[in-house]
DNA sequence: CTATCCACCTGGCGGC
DNA sequence: TGCCGCCAGGTGGATA
């Protein structure tokens, strides 16, 4: 699940736990997660103060004071679970755990194993392969139409599929960008570089919008995730056309929603309100 | 450079 | 019940 709006709750959910916290151990159960965990990955986190958590795109970072930063991506099925008091037994996709000073465990979970942790430093931390060709936050200061529309000129792929690709804009996943391109009405088949001007400006406010909504809904489910046990990761969002194949399109009422699939992938409209 | 395809994994679900 | 194929929120790298 995890696209912007999931990763920035979790990374809002982690802050308490995290931030000022010095970090006791870091326990890794198996080698590797989509890639290795760097060599020394456990030993340069251990017995350092987190400074703050961030986030790019849908990467997790986490500042160290002593200018380490941990680069922590969820992959399809990453979740963080915040575990005090009695720490339980780890489960069979319990590969990582970040364990505080003060008793706080910060436990990993992914069973398809398509996330990543890895390590860099602020100096280094732009030029990194995983960061530097990342495009713009789309709910940062340097997100608007005009940009959107420079990234689209000139691009033959569909809207769908330009709208995937991170360095365009970033955070998007499959789910929002369906969402995005139903609420500016614009068709997922179009040709990239043909949304410019009023469409690209919609396109804009559109995403900002959905992935802002999407937020404040996982920020109200977290109160009942913060708890304890409290899983962050999973949220029930309410979607206009994501997984509604066959059901009415909740604007037009006449037509139903439709489920083509665009490079591998599900994308869902209503061929009536999109073009 | 751009666009497309594939691989990387496990689990859950529907159909037979 | 059991087995099988298919599907799933991402993305970096290979390929043309």
């Amino acid at each position: 699940m995890p696209e912007l709006p999931e990763v920035e709750t979790v990374r809002r959910g982690l802050q308490p736990a995290l931030e000022g916290q010095t970090l006791k151990s870091v326990i890794l159960r198996r080698p590797n997660l989509r890639i290795p965990f760097p060599k020394d990955f456990a030993k340069r986190l251990s017995g350092v103060k987190v400074e703050r958590l961030g986030r790019r795109a849908k990467y997790l970072l986490m500042h160290m004071i002593s200018g380490d930063i941990a680069i922590i991506h969820l992959g399809m099925s990453g979740h963080m679970t915040v575990l005090e008091g009695d720490i339980p037994e780890p489960g069979k996709h319990d590969h990582v755990d970040f364990c505080t000073a003060n008793g706080v465990t910060v436990r990993f979970c992914d069973p398809r194993r398509f996330g990543l942790m890895t390590l860099t430093t602020e100096e280094e931390m732009e030029n990194h392969k995983l960061i530097k060709n990342i495009g713009p936050d789309p709910l940062g200061n340097g997100f608007n139409a005009d940009v959107l529309a420079a990234a689209l000129e000139g691009r033959g792929s569909p809207i769908k599929a330009a709208l995937l690709d991170q360095k365009n804009v970033s955070g998007l996943g499959n789910i929002y960008v369906s969402e995005s391109l139903f609420r500016s009405g614009i068709s997922p088949k179009r040709l990239a570089k043909t949304v410019q001007g009023a469409r690209a400006e919609k396109l804009t406010r559109a995403i900002r919008d959905v992935l802002n909504e999407a937020i404040a809904a996982g920020g109200s489910s977290l109160k009942d995730h913060v708890a304890p046990d409290g899983e962050l990761g999973y949220f029930q969002h309410n979607f206009n056309v994501y997984g509604k194949e066959g059901e009415p399109c909740p604007t037009c009422s006449t037509a139903k929603i439709k489920k083509i699939v665009q490079s591998g992938r599900s994308t869902f409209y209503c061929s009536n309100c999109q073009r």
